[in-house]
DNA sequence: AATCATCGCAACCGCGAGCCC
DNA sequence: AGGGCTCGCGGTTGCGATGAT
């Protein structure tokens, strides 16, 4: 898509001549041209760009392009509820002065806090009932979906660690029972409770012994059965504090979140 | 399955402020 | 002083993705 436009005062001599302006959405090399001009010469004087890196963009192209897309300080993913409060805040004080309210979120553009008021907010004012709410729960299901597949990752680590954990514990074991047959003992053997505990950062202490003692079916279960009864999914969270983890069921939630101890 | 409506977001546009010559 | 250039800001548009019917 190009455009034509004219090139004024680009070699030192006024209007020189006509050019062609490449148009909307950008390449991933002419990203990459982008960044190694930035690279080499730093933020500013974007109008040089287009003759130095050799780009066919405007300077207002490239400044855009890297200031609400390529930067390397920008956080990529949702507003967070945290963010979007202080988004909220900041628009009642100051009105639409996006880059002001920008200046108070690390990593976001204020094109971004734009698209977002607009999207989440403004109609609101039109149809305070019907349209902020469908936003709002929009909103509220693809901030919990991401935090579903947060969480997985997280478990899938933890599980990972568990079992490297418990090949390492399996050594352990042997290692005393071999010198429990033998009447032997190592220092490192002479785990008390306390000891085993330590060693165990992510349990209880009673979970721990359990686990060093091959009894790993203590579970503590009234504490979620609250979380499940008072109605874990309730959308009217606006600040969607939820704490779940991808399962389908207590039992399920059990089996990814708790597969063991640790 | 097809069509239409709405959303989300990248990118563009116009304008004004600040700077330099 | 004023004209030209650069930059940044806020508003708007275009279009692919997604949802509703």
């Amino acid at each position: 898509m190009y455009y034509r436009g004219v090139m004024a005062g680009q070699f030192g001599h006024g209007i020189m001549e006509e050019d062609l302006w490449r148009k909307g959405p950008w390449t991933a090399e002419e990203d990459r041209l982008l960044i190694e001009y930035v690279r080499v010469h730093g933020e500013g004087r974007w109008n040089s760009v287009a003759r130095l890196a050799g780009l066919r963009r405007n300077g207002k192209s490239c400044r855009l392009r890297w200031v609400n897309y390529l930067r390397p300080d920008l956080k990529r993913g949702q507003i967070t509820p945290q963010e979007e409060s202080i988004i909220l805040d900041l628009h009642a004080r100051w009105g639409n002065r996006w880059s002001t309210i920008a200046r108070n979120l690390p990593g976001r553009t204020d094109n971004e806090i734009k698209n977002y008021w607009r999207t989440h907010f403004k109609k609101k004012a039109k149809n305070p009932s019907d349209a902020a709410e469908k936003a709002k729960n929009r909103f509220l299901r693809k901030q919990l979906f991401h935090q579903q597949q947060q969480q997985l990752q997280q478990v899938q680590q933890q599980q990972q660690q568990q079992l490297q954990f418990n090949l390492d514990m399996k050594d352990v074991v042997s290692l005393f029972e071999e010198n429990n047959i033998n009447n032997h003992r190592v220092p490192y053997i002479s785990q008390t409770r306390q000891e085993m505990f330590n060693m165990c950062p992510n349990t209880t202490e009673e979970q721990s012994y359990f686990m060093f003692n091959g009894n790993s079916s203590v579970q503590d279960s009234s504490a979620n059965d609250v979380l499940w009864d008072d109605g874990l999914w309730n959308l009217d969270d606006v600040h969607g504090n939820f704490s779940v983890a991808n399962a389908t069921n207590k039992t399920g939630l059990y089996n990814l979140v708790t597969p063991n101890y640790c």
